[in-house]
DNA sequence: GAAGTTTGTCCGAATTTTCGGATTTCCCTT
DNA sequence: AAGGGAAATCCGAAAATTCGGACAAACTTC
């Protein structure tokens, strides 16, 4: 699920105590160094969060926050700042940053705020993905001849009741209440021909 | 939207302080000073985090917590535990706290917790609703006869095209690519007719 | 209030759809 | 390999649906 944490962080030995600790959690590191490294997994459909390290050498953890602003803005970055650095912690929660955490950081402060971005992350995902079913579900039966919109929704049911019946012609035809005979002309008339789950079909695509 | 911040602090003076805090930063506190005056706000579909002390005479913060997931697992509680009382935190997290404070907190990083506990709701909640509206708007159509599913699908589609043209059968007819008689025939089917307005014909069932 | 539309209904012939029966080809079990 | 059963097709008569035409009642509009 979602329990990807990218490590952005120079130093090496931090790196791996952080991975370390993650992993004690069950969790799913990725480090890397820097932000070069790190730039190819920052994607709109990561499926985790980001913890990075703000001071480093070429680009410091506010470049980080803006690119994956620019790549997914409900992307949670966690920023590791200074000792009591409480002005750029601010800076960093203003720039949209999902939280900040202080440097010589408690392992449980690090795993309880990693998780709370982690569910932030999966609720987003989550979210996005019923937005996106439910607008595709009904622009895809509004307009056209009422011939078109009933066929739509004939295939629908036929390829459910198909499906639901494991492809077993007679029984989807029992359970629509008609005759098999009749479910098969009807599979004609739509060009449902069922006949991928016996003989070997490979399917044409 | 969700920015109520239900405070439980038996600290008065701590309380309106939080008050104000969240006042100035836009959000909506519902100050209590304790667990028996919280109560009644506390249901599942509360607009809203909790922060609540952990010490207090009657019920401490860990009654708030288990009360709290009875009513809704999902609604986060924020706990001020006293300073640097790590164990208690820890303990905290565990039974299901959304995030912790230590007691003489600052303001942003309150205001910061609190964000994110709302956020965190507002997706819970956004979440629960896109996952009914999408159950139930299958559940309409889902088992029955052929002739009964697609009765009803024919029948939306037919509502619609009308009251998308205002109730005009001829408009509709044109609309849906049929000739305005088999409009008016399927509308006798499905015992659609808006007969309203002719001689007062008495319908037989 | 008269002419022009639109609505709600009815007909009936042409067309489509349904569905039982029959047949052949497969798949699965024994 | 044989038998049982389902899949996939084909037929054709019975039933249902479509749709143009027609009509009276109800509405607009001038």
């Amino acid at each position: 699920m979602t329990r990807k944490v990218l490590i952005i962080e120079d130093d090496a030995a931090l790196r791996a105590s952080i991975v370390q600790t993650l992993e004690l959690e069950d969790l799913e590191p990725i480090p890397t160094s820097g932000f070069t490294q790190a730039r190819r997994s920052i994607r709109s459909n990561f499926k985790g969060v980001i913890l990075s390290d703000i001071k480093m050498p070429d680009y410091d953890g506010f470049d980080v926050l803006r690119f994956v602003q620019t790549r997914d803005p409900d992307l949670p970055v966690v920023l590791l700042t200074g000792y009591s650095d409480v002005p750029t912690a601010m800076r960093a929660i203003k720039e949209g940053a999902y939280d900040y955490l202080e440097k010589p950081c408690d392992p449980g402060r690090l795993i309880d705020t990693l998780r709370r971005g982690l569910e932030h992350r999966k609720l987003v995902l989550e979210n996005r993905a019923y937005r996106h079913e439910l607008d595709t579900r009904q622009a895809s039966a509004q307009s056209g001849t009422l011939a078109e919109q009933l066929e739509n929704s004939e295939r629908q049911i036929l390829e459910r009741a198909l499906s639901d019946e494991n492809g077993k012609v007679s029984k989807a035809a029992k359970r629509l209440g008609i005759p098999r005979n009749t479910l098969y002309d009807r599979m004609t008339r739509l060009r449902l021909v069922a006949k991928s789950f016996r003989s070997g079909d490979a399917d044409d695509e």
